[in-house]
DNA sequence: TTGTAGTGTGAGATAAACTCACGCAGTTTG
DNA sequence: CAAACTGCGTGAGTTTATCTCACACTACAA
């Protein structure tokens, strides 16, 4: 029926390598090496009998052959892409996505973002729940899952989103009590109950004695955060769940005295290869708001 | 750049699924078996989260969304199709194809056939030689050669064409002197001189005794039927050599003690995957023609 | 009822694709 | 002007994707 079809993953590189002029960008671009790049496009010249690129030392160029070719290559990639856009698009197909998310994070972080992503997929009903019990696909019908752990989860996919960037934080009010970092033992504070050795492990770390019996203990960081903010302690949380809270000045910084804790956030989704659109779709969605803390 | 670009091979498995309304069929398109066009297909749904077939027992039933997408599918492969047609088809492009094949194969049957190939594919230069050797193409720059032998070749690309058919041929005057089969003992026997045993291998396989002495043998299949239809004597030709013979009547079958010999004719290509598209082009003119009689 | 045709699927084999590590050559840098 | 850098090519080896095989299941037909 197709009987010129050539293998159409080649094709997909040399379109992007045609499009990066670059083997090296297109291989970022479709998150591989530039080797794999590189022999893909040499597989489709061999498979054709015709150069589609001159290599210039340091540099690519297209043959007079290969621009009408990339042309017409292109059209067709982008009748599929359109096409599968609609399919999925269509509202009596809408598709439900199941999310589950560390609390802190969620209230924190995600339900503020998450109105960017219904706009733009108006079409994907997000099923959000918190969670942070231990995730097994096999057991529990998430499509995607955020956790933090100490180290990479086993048994499923995993995108490491970002380290937890511990920072002492206090109302600023509290803050003008505290000259130095001693001062932290006049002060309560505010704890992480799921973490109980967190403030003895963030001391240990910068060589401090803890002296202070007042303690006052929540379960989720976003708690901790309010309680900061209402000069309750100083408490110690990520940097990413108290951006906006540090940017509009309802909490302050006292001492840069953070550290990276052994903790990292991981996105997990079920084993599947390809990731089902929808996740895909999400995935891209929420990968580059965490691009500045990677 | 192209977001939703699902994986292509599965595309094409589902193209060709949907065009025939069945795995079994699109299997034998695309040269699989159905469990992999049914393993491909799954892949497709799952990545798009939407049905494509509705599996009814016996057959299959494109779903409402499937429809139109098959369409624009179908669309941007002919578009690739197309180009790829164009592109290898520039007059500045003609490609030459070198083709190396047995003697009598290419005397009785492909320079008469080659004719049609010729005008469907006017950019491809063919560079026909004739040749029985030992076929290595490390050594031999062929971009496909035909050889007879007795088991499957090895160290490179093999289709088997056909076996060997070898049917008793002479002219119809001769055939009028021979009552029974014992009257060959009375007549000439052409022998070919590369494959002297051949008379004596028939004569054993019908049980027969060879007594007559008169023998002459010529070096090829083709000149052994010219000499049998100049009456010159009996000949053992492949029957597909001699069909065009057969047909006019100026060779006969005078007896059916044909036998098929331990000899097979095959395709031979360089090892490479997928084939050349030049090559394939040659290769699926080729094979049909075969095709009576595999 | 039995045979047959078409699809689904798990286990294992095969083939495709990718990575890694290095080589090479032309730029840029210090 | 050497040294570092950038981008591409490639062989060996590994990983991943795809395919086959063999069997299961279910109508429908004979």
């Amino acid at each position: 029926m197709y009987p010129n079809l050539p293998p159409l993953n080649a094709m997909r590189a040399f379109e992007s390598a045609a499009r990066n002029v670059s083997f090296t960008l297109a291989a970022k671009e479709l998150f591989v090496t530039h080797g794999a790049v590189s022999k893909q496009v040499k597989i489709l010249e061999q498979y054709l009998g015709v150069s589609l690129f001159i290599r210039q030392h340091r540099k690519l160029v297209l043959t007079e052959e290969a621009k009408p070719y990339l042309l017409k290559v292109q059209n067709a990639l982008q009748t599929i892409n359109s096409a599968t856009q609609e399919l999925i698009s269509q509202p009596q197909l809408a598709q439900r996505i199941a999310i589950n998310v560390l609390p802190s994070l969620t209230i924190s972080w995600l339900i503020p973002s998450l109105e960017s992503f219904k706009l733009s997929n108006p079409n994907l009903f997000v099923d959000l729940s918190i969670g942070d019990f231990t995730i097994d696909f096999t057991q529990h019908q998430y499509d995607v899952a955020i956790r933090s752990a100490k180290t990479r989860p086993q048994g499923c996919n995993v995108i490491k989103l970002m380290d937890e960037d511990l920072c002492l934080v206090c109302s600023p009010q509290l803050a003008k009590q505290m000259i130095s970092l001693h001062d932290i033992n006049n002060m309560t504070l505010l704890e992480h109950t799921s973490r109980p050795g967190l403030w003895r492990y963030w001391a240990d770390d910068i060589g401090m004695e803890l002296t202070t019996d007042s303690k006052f203990g929540m379960e989720h960081f976003y708690m901790l955060s309010q309680a900061a903010v209402s000069s309750m302690g100083v408490a110690l949380i990520p940097r990413f769940f108290v951006n906006q809270q540090l940017a509009d000045g309802s909490l302050v910084v006292p001492f840069s005295a953070g550290f990276v804790s052994p903790y990292s956030y991981y996105l997990l989704t079920p084993t599947a290869s390809p990731l089902p659109l929808k996740v895909q779709t999400f995935v891209d969605w929420l990968l580059p708001l965490f691009a500045p803390y990677r």
